[in-house]
DNA sequence: CCGCGGGCCTGAGAGC
DNA sequence: TGCTCTCAGGCCCGCG
């Protein structure tokens, strides 16, 4: 499921209710998602205070009270929904569970603020980790991560410099979190069509000219920042799982210019084209072959 | 080192 | 209805 703004949109709704509360107990109700959880990870998070709640890439981080942050990744399918008390309660009385479709609620925190906040995640490619705050930066998971593609230090000339003497298409260099992270299938390719340029073209083709970056690079970042912004204000694209953490769906699907609309027809202005899509390193690329190049 | 293909899981949808 | 097949928003690993 989510890339950058589905994450972010999971990061602001679930800020409020986190932020400043504490974990009164937390469950891992199976013993393993991506990975199997740490011995005692539940126990690890009962009584911390959430003194922050941030994003990495694809990444959520919660710091703790004890100078551990949670780490946590939502995989393909995973989701966060926010369970309210229904009237001011006292804090401490639960409100998991609920509903019949739990199978795949694989984690509950329940919050002194009197919500409870659930983790859902059918195909268990997501993952949770505690880590020390010192660990941060030797940490497997994000070590190798670019820079964040709202970030200040992405510009024109940071992917330039990214792609020189990539031997990959441009397409499989977005979608390399080393070059750029928090982007996935469908904001590559909406963001390329954007730019009109094509995810074939070589991702060297964007590199460095003569210490200036070329215009084509200015052109892709222009249009990530676009997409993603316009992205996280639509609460993230629901295709199948994504939910914001009210259980509202996102909207930005309804604004996919290329992505998952095989032979419709281009929405640029005054181009005759019609989507095309074909397999890129096994992935599914959506583009208009007319206007991207 | 780099780039690619397979694998990890479950569920939805298409086709028969 | 029910079976089988393909595909899905991510990422790690092993291979060449």
């Amino acid at each position: 499921m989510p890339e950058l703004p589905e994450v972010e949109t999971v990061r602001r709704g679930l800020q409020p209710v986190m932020e400043g509360a504490r974990i009164v107990t937390a469950e891992a109700r199976r013993g393993d998602l991506r990975f199997p959880f740490q011995p005692d990870f539940a126990k690890r998070l009962q009584g911390q205070t959430v003194t922050g709640l941030g994003r990495r890439a694809k990444y959520l981080l919660a710091d703790l009270g004890s100078g551990d942050v949670l780490l946590m990744h939502l995989g393909m399918s995973g989701s966060f929904r926010v369970i309210k008390p229904e009237h001011e309660e006292t804090p401490g009385e639960f409100h998991y569970p609920r509903g019949k479709d739990s199978v795949h609620d694989h984690v509950v925190f329940h919050m002194s603020s009197g919500a409870d906040i659930v983790f859902n995640d059918p195909r268990r490619f997501g993952f949770m980790k505690i880590i020390g705050r010192g660990e941060i930066e030797r940490e497997p998971h994000l070590k190798d991560l670019g820079p964040e593609p709202l970030g200040n230090e992405f510009d024109a000339a940071m992917l330039a410099r990214a792609c020189v003497g990539k031997k990959t298409s441009l397409k499989a260099a977005l979608l390399d979190q080393r070059v750029v992270a928090g982007l996935g299938n469908i904001y590559v390719c909406e963001a390329l069509f954007r730019a009109h340029l094509s995810p074939r073209r070589l991702a060297a083709t964007l590199a460095t000219k003569k210490g200036e970056p070329t215009d084509h690079a200015r052109r892709l970042v222009e249009a990530i920042h676009t997409v993603l912004n316009e992205a996280i204000r639509a609460g993230g694209s629901s295709l199948r799982d994504h939910r914001q953490t009210s259980g509202e769906l996102g909207y930005f699907q309804h604004s996919f210019q290329v992505y998952d609309r095989e032979g419709e027809p281009c929405r640029t202005d005054g181009c005759e084209g019609v989507v095309k899509r074909f397999v890129q390193n096994g992935r599914s690329t959506f583009w208009c072959p007319k206007c991207q190049r």
